[in-house]
RNA sequence: GGCCCCAUCGUCUAGAGGCCUAGGACGAAGCCCUCUCAAGGCUUAAACACGGGUUCGAAUCCCGUUGGGGUCACCA
């Protein structure tokens, strides 16, 4: 059974790049019909930021990124991050958890204290000050600077000494091979890998140990993670070898850069999920926008729009690139057009409401829920994103408008005195009309126009013009049906008083 | 700087030696449709970083150059 996780730590809220990360591990697991985890990376105790571990839950969730496994609520509680929203307890599908580290500090000291006695890890003392002196002395040596064992200033370090810490004892030649499942065959020479801590003086582990163990303890068959780690694969490689657990594969995928080409982070504004949600986009889109940075189905298929069952079925790392990709909107745009044009009309109506609400537009008594109801059809395939909503319909919603100026009641290649005569003949012919047919009145008004030898875009322009305030509207007779006879005529008897005027 | 990785239109990519006068998508431009705006249809411009090899033949393999990225913590 394939097994993967996505590990962040909490030291921030997740941005595209890392949410990229999780789906494409997520979307491995589900194409192999697999299990999928959250693991909460948290040794580190001081750069903990409180709430993120909620943060880094919603925005995977909101992707459409579920997990089989990850911090349930009794965990949460312990550290006082507990949210209505977490995981149920014991929920874990088989995986063994618990899933944050800060849990299982007793299980890497014991595995080290293990690694020790074995002769492939050893206790020493150095402090930071003679670590940076080394490093420092290295420099103006011109040497590379390369912590091995022989380079410790101490070796009768006893198991009770206060405050030593534990290195991985790494080979000092020969060569590690990885082949990455993204990147291909990757040597690394021995001779110029660190050997790394892996239990720090305060008696915690590093990632390198405590990430590798949970991936064994938690039965982790692919190891998909960015390629910031692809540095430290030697010592992953080694410490699963000595440890003698059974390889996991690797993945390592490129980052997403910005615009300007360099690492997205958060210093550079790099937008968190929260805000993609605020802009408007849905998380279809996101998530197919996501999966096509890096991912690509190949073999000759084209497809760009995918839903996320789609993307389940299609997805496979053997099309994942190697190389780094470049966020940019304009395609997102697009997609997340395309996926509100897919979208169930009351679908699209109950993702609308806080975006109405935001622009002012209170939807509550039934009246108005129908009045959303009727337009929907009309915006759907002109919204690009769910923030569009407002100007487009807010005049449909109130029943008065602001006072339009008369030069936006002239109609294109026309004077004053002969748009106000077409506007009121119109309103004459729409007093007689029934306005609960869209065709209907269009026949009418396009009747009008060949009576008054004008164009239709001259009519329409003036009418839509008075009646909306708004030159960009949705299909004007559409429209009209929506707004009623009543406020129609309203408005357009404010428009000829201001054209008389 | 050492080590590692990467390199196809502006962007995301297809391409695993002949199917490539390099395909698709977004974006751009133009046309059509059209009551505005969209949506839709059609068309155009737009790329194999450079230099050497290997081969009958290279975007695809090798070497070098250049450019970009990652990493060099008792952080992850």
């Amino acid at each position: 059974m394939v097994r993967t996780r996505f590990a962040p730590s909490p030291t921030g809220a997740l941005h595209i790049g890392g949410v990229r990360t999780a789906l494409f591990s997520f979307l491995l697991a589900r194409s192999l019909g697999g299990q999928f985890f959250l693991r909460i990376e948290d040794t580190d105790r001081a750069r903990f930021k409180p709430g993120t571990i909620q943060q880094i839950m919603d925005s995977l969730r909101w992707t459409g990124i579920d997990f089989d496994a990850g911090p349930d609520h009794a965990s949460l509680s312990k550290l006082g991050e507990d949210f209505p929203g977490a995981l149920p307890d014991a929920a874990n599908h088989g995986i063994p958890g618990p899933f944050v580290q800060s849990e299982r500090l007793h299980l890497y000291r014991e595995h080290a204290e293990k690694l020790v006695a074995q002769g492939v890890a050893y206790r020493c003392n150095e402090t930071p000050e003679e670590l940076q002196r080394m490093r420092l002395e290295a420099e103006a040596a011109k040497r590379t600077f390369t912590f091995k064992k022989a380079n410790r200033l101490r070796a009768d370090v006893q198991p009770g000494d206060p405050g030593h810490h534990i290195r991985l004892d790494m080979p000092i030649m020969g060569q590690a091979v990885l082949d990455d499942l993204v990147m291909g065959r990757v040597t690394f020479e021995y001779a110029n890998v660190d050997d790394p801590v892996i239990v720090k003086g305060d008696g915690s582990a590093t990632y390198h140990l405590a990430a590798m163990y949970d991936d064994w303890a938690m039965g982790v068959t692919h190891i998909i993670r960015s390629t910031e780690w692809l540095a430290s694969v030697p010592k992953h490689l080694y410490l699963f070898h000595v440890s003698g657990w059974p390889m996991p594969k690797f993945g390592h995928v490129p980052n997403v850069n910005g615009e300007d080409g360099k690492k997205l982070s958060k210093r550079k504004g790099a937008p968190s999920m929260f805000e993609f949600r605020d802009a408007g986009y849905l998380p279809e889109a996101a998530m197919n926008y996501l999966a096509l940075l890096g991912w690509a189905p190949g073999g000759g298929d084209e497809q760009n729009v995918f839903t996320s069952a789609e993307l389940f079925a299609k997805f496979s790392m053997a099309h994942v690139g190697s190389s780094p990709a470049i966020f940019s909107y304009p395609k997102l745009d697009w997609l997340n057009g395309t996926h509100i044009r897919r979208l169930a009309p009351d679908d699209l109506a109950g993702r609308l409401m806080p975006f109405l609400k935001k622009a002012g537009i209170t939807v509550e008594t039934p009246e108005q829920k129908a009045m959303l109801a009727r337009v929907i059809p009309l915006v759907q395939e002109r919204l690009k994103r769910l923030t569009e909503i407002g100007p487009l319909v807010d005049f449909a919603f109130v029943k008065t408008i602001p006072p339009v100026p008369r030069e936006l009641l002239i109609g294109p290649k026309m004077e004053q005195h002969l748009s106000l005569f077409a506007l009121k003949a119109a309103r004459d012919v729409l007093g007689t009309q029934q306005f609960d047919d869209d065709a209907g009145l269009e026949k009418t008004m396009r009747d009008l126009c060949d009576e008054l030898k004008l164009k239709p875009n001259q009519l329409f322009t003036i009418i839509r013009n008075a009646i909306s305030g708004k030159t960009v509207t949705p299909p004007l007779f559409g429209l009209m049906g929506v707004i009623g006879k009543d406020v129609c005529l309203a408005r357009i008897d404010a428009a000829i008083q201001t054209l008389s005027a």
